[in-house]
DNA sequence: GTCCGACCGTA
DNA sequence: TTACGGTCGGACG
């Protein structure tokens, strides 16, 4: 080995425990034998060999090995013999993949490394530190902190999961010390995980501070009495010689002997077919395609290899039902969307072509070094003219801020098809025109606006005609976000695509659709981090701060990857059936509600105030009537502080207990011991409401005003539930108080502008409506359209009770029944919520089955449906998924059943009101209102409005037709919807 | 600083 | 018994 050569040392151990727990273990062979480890093993090792110039490393090894733990105990033992000694035995389905990873190294045609009483980090060490010395690069693939210490000018850690190099500034960014310091830093903190004991108390910022003022280890143990910290000053002391242990711990050897010599290590070419018999055994059908291609083999003439499988002592086999979601047929009545590629098979049926984007993009190499910086104008307008050619590209702002009210625009990317820079080309090409960054040194006002940038205006207006011009498609991630801020600069975009509603049209309730997550699935890539740029916690800055060059490799990635995930993502949408509701549904809601988070809503602050300060005052009272009571004083909002007070020292009777094994100190279980007559429970639950009320709204919704608008503006989310609700946050507006005349108060502060009115609107019982609509239910339907008491109904229909002068527990007890079939019902539940016996609700239950049997026959036909398919629909056709229906966990099985029967009911009346929401704009405006009455909350089933005074009596009406009407005419409802509306100065009147 | 559980506000 | 988000305490680093 000689200078400029490198070596790669791969930390075997340390990436099959990772690789396990990262990839879920459902990846299995179709005997059941779990692979999971084993395959995010080889794909790494495969693109380690493949494509290591296109990751954070950025060179291909000459040399390189993999390294495992031997299993037996190792020198440290002796050393100090509690060393890892609690260490539990490792997951039953990881014991087979030990040794199959090994298999995987030698298929690969490397050496496999391990030896007797050494573990792997000593072995890594030991090489590092000899190719060193020969004046050979190392790069050691691995993140653990452990191995840091071997770090250098030349050693170099990789992390391959998060593709992310770590050299010295990392090392330092990251505890504080240079890694010539961890070992001391690590004796200094101990590892819990491998039981080095450390010194008691320390942890990695004291321990890089004690270092940097003592310098090492030794010197701050001889001078440990110049600590000033008391207690800090005892524990050194203390501890001095269990310190000088934990050092000769984790420092690592570099005098192992070892059997192979560097040059034994250099790269040996890839031996095709033997590498691919070894991935057929494995059932890794991508690899193998891959690989085959790579190396010119043909997969299918090649043998799978026999691969012997040790289980170890657990008796195991298959046992994972492997069953997958059937696939859905393609609908061929859509044409190809997308089609705007060379590589476009076109006249194919849309689900091929969804097949063929997802295979071509799935691995196919992202090369950042092709990112370009555009700091000039001509540049930009060269680009531009090419998005314009191409009619389709990738749009991403960067920005200083998450909140876009809040967001100065920093830079924006383009992603656009290679096709028209070079024609024939299909790759992509993606750049980073920056705007607002500042450079982070100079003078103390933080910097000024850095070099070589358009200036702002001159590159918007440049931009203007491509984001305004309908001709053109801008695919965005999250498009709300960067719609809000171009909108905030002048910019209006039209005509886009979302790819995180795309996503979340076609996988609702597989996980979230954020473009780490969908860049990870569909592209098998990993993006810069956003943490990765800008740093974290107190040590972070505003994306204006970050180096242009860094800044354009991380934006312009985020344009590209958005761009291939639309490459993949629309022809499914056509492939599925799922093209009209993403259109009609999903995109056009997000200026909508980008409008509805710009224009906010008015708090007074002043009655939130005076709100505080009353809530103050009676929780303080509550608070010592409760110590009065109990005796002593304690945390009453530690549920575990309290639990102990009422169910140990005082001896009541607990109730139910929560899954940690803790006292339950529900409100439940509060008004259940107060009804037996004891008095604490009651002031507590008074008190746990006031402090609720005044930490969660009172106190917290001031900070929410807007500074320069001087209204809060919550943010909506479009897609993060699975039934196709929105959800709203910072501040969550969909959970306001109501339901106590105490919190009401709080709806007092949301107030009308001057000369306006706050319009609330809210369906009627739509959720049961909606089910008398599905289920068809004769008495459900009637009701409902003579404008009768459902509840009342119900409770008449069940227990032969006529509805004039009904008491009022049977109405409330047929009410909790109603809703508890909207929820799925189940007796436990049903018990639950009305205090009664199990088998009590058992009985409601049947009789309201036995009167109502539509509904029996729609919730069974609703399970099979969701079995069969693995999702349900709206009745827009909608799509909520649940992946787990089959489990065969009895309990997660019930929970999956309940909501599958709950989502198409939910997410009807949640796709109607949408549908509302999208139509109410045009139709104000086709009234003239439209500068009059404006749209800013929706709350699940209302929508709030601030109008003007002259203008309620026209807009009421509007308003009310539209929502009433919002099912057609896509949907005939065979019930008529309701809906109730009210103008007042504040929200609690307007409700 | 970051995570998770318990609890509780809404529809 | 469905769907969410926010606050707090407490554990961990």
């Amino acid at each position: 080995m000689n200078k400029g050569d490198h070596l790669f040392l791969v930390d075997g151990s340390g990436f099959i425990f990772r690789a396990f727990h990262a990839i879920p273990a459902l990846n299995r062979k179709s005997d059941g034998l779990p692979v999971n480890a084993v395959s995010g093993f080889c794909n790494m090792l495969w693109k380690l060999l493949r494509d290591a110039r296109n990751t954070d490393v950025g060179v291909t090894p000459t040399h390189l090995a993999v390294i495992f733990d031997y299993s037996s105990t190792t020198f440290r033992k002796e050393i100090y013999p509690l060393y890892k000694a609690n260490r539990s035995a490792p997951p039953e389905d990881l014991i087979p993949q030990f040794g199959l990873i090994r298999h995987a190294t030698r298929a690969f045609n490397l050496p496999c490394i391990e030896t007797e009483g050494f573990e792997a980090d000593d072995i890594i060490a030991t090489y590092a530190r000899q190719a060193e010395a020969v004046g050979a690069d190392v790069t050691i693939v691995s993140s653990d902190k452990d191995l840091m210490q071997l770090v250098s000018a030349n050693v170099h850690m990789y992390d391959a999961m998060k593709d992310k190099q770590i050299s010295i500034p990392d090392v330092i960014e990251k505890w504080g010390v240079p890694p010539e310091k961890m070992i001391d830093l690590q004796a200094l903190t101990g590892d819990s995980t491998d039981n080095v004991p450390g010194i008691p108390g320390i942890g990695p910022k004291t321990a890089a501070q004690l270092l940097e003022e003592f310098g090492d280890l030794e010197t701050l143990l001889e001078r440990a009495g110049e600590i000033k910290q008391v207690k800090r000053r005892e524990n050194i002391v203390a501890n001095a010689e269990l310190a000088r242990v934990s050092r000769q711990l984790v420092e690592l050897r570099t005098d192992v002997p070892l059997e192979m010599k560097l040059e034994d290590l250099v790269l040996e070419p890839q031996d095709g077919p033997k590498l691919i018999g070894f991935l057929k055994a494995m059932e890794f059908t991508t690899l193998t395609r891959r690989v085959a291609e790579t190396c010119d083999c043909d997969a299918g003439a090649i043998e799978a290899a026999v691969v012997p499988v040790e289980w170890g002592d657990a008796a195991h086999g298959p046992d994972l039902d492997l069953r997958s979601v059937s696939a859905d047929q393609p609908t061929m009545a859509q044409s190809a969307p997308g089609a705007t590629t060379s590589n476009t098979a076109s006249g194919k049926a849309p689900a091929d072509l969804a097949r063929q984007r997802a295979e071509s993009l799935a691995g196919k190499p992202i090369d950042r070094s092709r990112y370009v910086t555009i700091r000039d104008i001509e540049t930009l307008e060269l680009w531009l003219a090419a998005a314009r050619e191409t009619g389709v590209v990738a749009f991403d702002t960067e920005s200083t801020s998450l909140d876009p009210m809040q967001a100065d625009l920093v830079g924006v990317s383009f992603a656009i098809q290679d096709n028209v820079l070079s024609p024939g080309s299909t790759d992509i090409r993606a750049a980073y025109v920056p705007l607002g960054h500042r450079s982070g040194v100079g003078d103390l006002l933080g910097g000024g606006h850095a070099e070589g940038q358009i200036p702002m205006a001159a590159a918007l207006a440049a931009m203007k005609g491509l984001l305004e011009d309908p001709a053109v498609l801008k695919v965005v991630q999250n498009l709300k976000y960067d719609y809000l801020i171009m909108k905030r600069y002048g910019i209006v975009l039209q005509s886009f695509d979302d790819t995180m509603l795309m996503s979340y049209v076609l996988d609702a309730g597989k996980g979230n659709h954020g473009m780490d997550t969908l860049s990870q699935r569909w592209l098998g890539h990993t993006p810069i981090a956003f943490k990765d740029v800008t740093g974290s916690g107190k040590s972070s800055v505003t994306f204006d701060l970050v180096d242009i060059d860094r800044a354009t490799t991380y934006a312009a990635e985020d344009a590209d990857v958005t761009l291939r995930l639309w490459l993949v993502l629309k022809p499914r949408l056509a492939a599925e059936g799922l093209t009209r509701i993403y259109e009609r549904l999903e995109r056009p809601l997000v200026p909508v509600l980008a409008h509805m988070e710009e224009r906010g809503i008015t708090v007074d602050r002043q009655i939130l105030s005076r709100l505080s300060g009353e809530l103050a005052q009676k929780a303080a009272a509550a608070e010592d009537e409760v110590y009065a009571l109990a005796g002593e004083r304690f945390n009453i909002g530690s549920p575990k502080q309290l639990g102990d007070i009422l169910f140990g020292r005082m001896g009541l009777p607990g109730g139910s207990k929560t899954k940690t094994g803790q006292w339950s100190t529900s409100a439940q279980v509060l008004e259940d011991l107060a009804a037996e007559g004891a008095p604490l429970p009651r002031k507590i639950v008074d008190w746990r409401q006031l402090t609720k009320l005044k930490s969660t709204y009172t106190d917290a919704l001031p900070g929410y005003v807007h500074p320069q608008t001087k209204r809060v503006h919550t943010g909506y989310s479009l897609a993060s539930t699975t039934t196709g609700r929105l959800s709203s946050s910072e501040p969550n507006l969909q959970n306001i108080p109501v339901r106590t005349a105490e919190g009401r108060k709080i709806r007092t502060a949301f107030i009308s502008t001057p000369g306006h009115k706050l319009l609330s609107a809210d369906y009627s019982q739509i959720e049961l409506r909606v089910l008398a609509h599905v289920a068809d239910i004769p008495q459900l339907r009637q009701a409902f359209a003579d404008g009768i008491d459902i509840h009342a109904m119900t409770a008449s229909e069940m227990f032969g009770v006529p509805v004039e002068g009904m008491p009022s527990e049977v109405r409330r007890r047929a009410k909790a029944i109603n809703f508890g079939i909207i929820y799925g019902i189940s007796a436990f539940g049903l018990a639950n919520q009305l205090s009664i016996e199990r088998s009590e609700a058992g009985d409601y239950i049947k009789k309201y089955f036995e009167r109502f049997p539509g509904i029996k026959d729609y919730m069974e036909a609703t399970k099979a449906f969701a079995r069969e398919k693995g999702y349900v629909e709206t009745i827009f056709g909608r799509r909520a998924h649940y992946p787990e229906i089959k489990s065969s966990n009895p309990s997660m099985r019930a929970f999956n059943e309940r909501a599958a029967i709950n989502a198409p009911i939910q997410g009807s009346a949640a796709d109607i009101i949408r549908r509302a929401m999208i139509q109410i704009e045009p139709a104000l405006a086709a009234s003239g209102l439209a500068e009059r009455c404006r749209m800013l909350l929706q709350v699940h089933d209302e929508l709030i409005f601030e109008v003007e005074d002259e203008a309620v009596d026209a807009a009421m009406p509007v308003i009310v037709d539209v929502m009433e009407n919002a099912a057609m005419p896509a949907v005939s409802m065979r019930v008529p919807l309701k809906v109730d509306a009210r103008a007042a100065n504040n929200w609690d009147e307007a409700h």
